[in-house]
This record gives C-alpha cells, sequence and structure tokens, in this order.
DNA sequence: CAGTGGTGCGACAATTTGTCTCAGATCGGG
DNA sequence: CCCGATCTGAGACAAATTGTCGCACCACTG
C-alpha cells in the first residue's frame, strides 16, 4: 500500500465541487493531487506535474475530453488515464479506451472506484476485489442530486432529463434520507 | 466498393435468426461470409476460413464472446473484430476494446452500421459528447453490469453486493438495456 | 452420497410507478 | 391586471415491478 505514497495524479474536470471533493479523497490517502479544469489548463499543469494517474472529464468548457486524451498521452506516454464523466455513452467509451485511456467510469464514482479503475490498467484485468459496490439506491440517489443540481433544482426539468416521471422523482426526493 | 469483394468474413452468433439476416445482407454486399453460433466453432470456422474481418456476439450459450476475442487475436492478428450485442454496456465495451476488439455496437444494428463499424479504422477525437445526462434506467443498467463482471458473472454474488434480491436482478437482466 | 451454493423460473402478495387530475404559485409580457 | 406557460405538491387508482417463497436441477466437494 506504500507503494502510491506521494504518487502524482492530475484530476481534470470543470465542475469545483466535484474535483474539490476527489482532491481531498485521494490526498487523504497518500496521492500528490494536481487540477485542471479545462483542456488548455490540464496540458500546463501535466507538463509541471508529470502525473502518473490522471482522471479526466468529458463534458468540459471549450475542447471535450476526449481530444485531450492523445494530448496527454503524447506528453507523457506512461500516463495511465481514467475517463470520468457523468455524460458516459458507450460511443464515447470505445473512442476513450482506443485513444489510449485505460479505464472508462460512468459517474457517479467515490474515490475507491476511481482507484480501482485506474490500478486496474493491466489489459487482462486481474479483477479487483471492490469491497463493496455502491448499491443501487445510492447511485441512483447520487445522480439524481447530481442532475437536480444541474438544473438548478428544477424538478420538471430533472425529471424529463432523467427519462422519469415527474412523480416518481418527486416521491423519491420527498423520501429523503439526507438533507440539503 | 470493389476492394471489399470476397473479403473473408466471420458472423459469431448463437441467434440463428440474426445470423442468417446479417450474412444474406453481407453476402450481398460481396463479402465472403461464414458463420458460428459458439465460441468453440468460431474457432474452428476461424481457421478454415481465415476471415479479415469479424462480428462477434457477446451473450452466447457457453464461454462468452469476452473470451473469444484474444483466442482470436492470437489465432489471426490482423483479424478485425466488431463485438455486436443486445445486452451493451460500457464496462463490457472497455474490456472488449482493451482485449483487442476493434469497435462495439448495440444491436440492433444493420448490415451498413456494421461495415461502418468494422472499416472505421482510426479513432475519432472529435466525437461529440452526449449533452443529456444518463437516464436512472441506464445508469443502473451500467452498474450492475460492472458489478457483475466484478463477480464474473455471478448473480447470487452480485445481487448480495448490490443490496438487491436475486430474483430482483435476475429480472433486470433478462431485459434489454434502456436505450438513450 | 449428502451438503453447499449456483441458476432459472412460477406464483402471489406487497410496494412502487405511471397516469390523470386539481389547485395553487410564479413569471414575463401585452 | 390578466393571459398563457410552467413549476409545484398532492390525491386517487391502475399498471408494473419487486420481495418472497418454493421447487427442480445442476456442479462441485469432502
Amino acid at each position: 500500500m506504500s507503494t502510491e505514497h506521494d504518487t502524482p495524479l492530475l484530476i481534470v474536470d470543470d465542475d469545483p465541487v466535484f474535483s474539490r471533493v476527489l482532491a481531498r479523497a485521494l490526498t487523504r490517502r497518500g496521492y500528490h493531487v494536481a487540477t485542471a479544469s479545462s483542456a488548455d489548463e490540464a496540458l500546463e499543469v501535466a507538463r509541471r506535474h508529470q502525473p502518473v494517474l490522471a482522471t479526466i472529464d468529458l463534458k468540459m468548457e471549450g475542447r471535450s475530453g476526449l481530444t485531450l486524451i492523445p494530448e496527454l498521452k503524447a506528453l507523457l506516454p506512461e500516463l495511465n488515464m481514467l475517463v470520468l464523466t457523468g455524460y458516459a455513452s458507450i460511443s464515447t467509451a470505445v473512442e476513450a479506451i482506443k485513444l489510449g485511456a485505460t479505464n472508462y467510469l460512468p459517474k457517479p464514482a467515490d474515490a475507491d472506484q476511481v482507484l480501482a479503475a485506474l490500478q486496474q490498467s493491466s489489459p487482462d484485468a486481474e479483477l479487483s476485489v471492490t469491497d463493496s459496490p455502491m448499491s443501487v439506491n445510492r447511485l441512483e440517489w447520487e445522480h439524481i442530486q447530481k442532475v437536480l443540481g444541474e438544473y438548478e433544482g428544477n424538478v420538471s426539468a430533472t425529471a424529463r432529463a432523467l427519462g422519469m416521471h415527474r412523480r416518481t422523482l418527486q416521491r423519491k426526493l420527498a423520501k429523503r434520507p439526507v438533507r440539503q
């Protein structure tokens, strides 16, 4: 476990909240974390920081994270890149891997899942024994909260975006095991 | 268009209807088509047929098509493999590409899409990123597939890990993934 | 051979969703 | 000030999904 101590890691994400939370969690686990909030900033920071691991968001202002992958790869051929996105799709997953990403996860994902995905870099994939995956309900809850935030709390719009009935979303939000 | 004339192509799928329809469509377009309905048969046929292109179904009787990918690759290093499945998920897509598949398409897909996916050689970083978040159901499907993969397809263990009833998981798996 | 743990699937009750419907609130014009 | 559009919470009831239990049937192992 001491092998990853101070391993330089780069987080590329334009959502400051997500970025900060993940950075904190990874720092606590002993990584040397840097963050960037755009593709261009990522290249800049990468030059200085020389990361060994990176997480890359796809949907960002300006260039998409997809174009960033080959650029980072050119800069740091050894870099282990995990694509992490709230707008996941099979087609971008396929492209990301072909472009050289080592893994691809839909958000929400917690720090442990991120690390497991980064570690699982070898193509043959020794199955990591993730102690306990997120329950379906928790995953759903976090996703709902995130999207709800993106729509500034508009329940109707969120329900439409999530492809669920407004009444259902309403009910799910009503039995909140959570505050604010 | 004459370049693909008589190009040997292998279809691996255990659904005879799908297999026959696709074979006919591709034959009409000038390919020299062979079919196989299991992983083992695929290896056998591949030896004789020496395909340049192949489509591989994931969910088949016996071994999954996923294990077939590296085997075919070992047999025919130049083989261009397209994974084609009715139970598409990001996690199997990532796995398939890492194992050497050149592309991945959810069924249903018509012959033209299949050919386009097989022909498309270089990755495209300009691919547009979806602008709507995943639906709750789709996210659930992706998560289930990922965990299921981590437990090597063990339904009971996956259900336990996800805190859901085996019967329920079973039923969810029987359904196709929701689009969009 | 018995024991353990996996899988598929039928059946029926318990719960959750979908659908429809109202009755406010709010907001930005015209 | 009223209009139309849109958002909201909530009741009611049907439709669909899930929880539960049970059973048969492997495969593996001591």
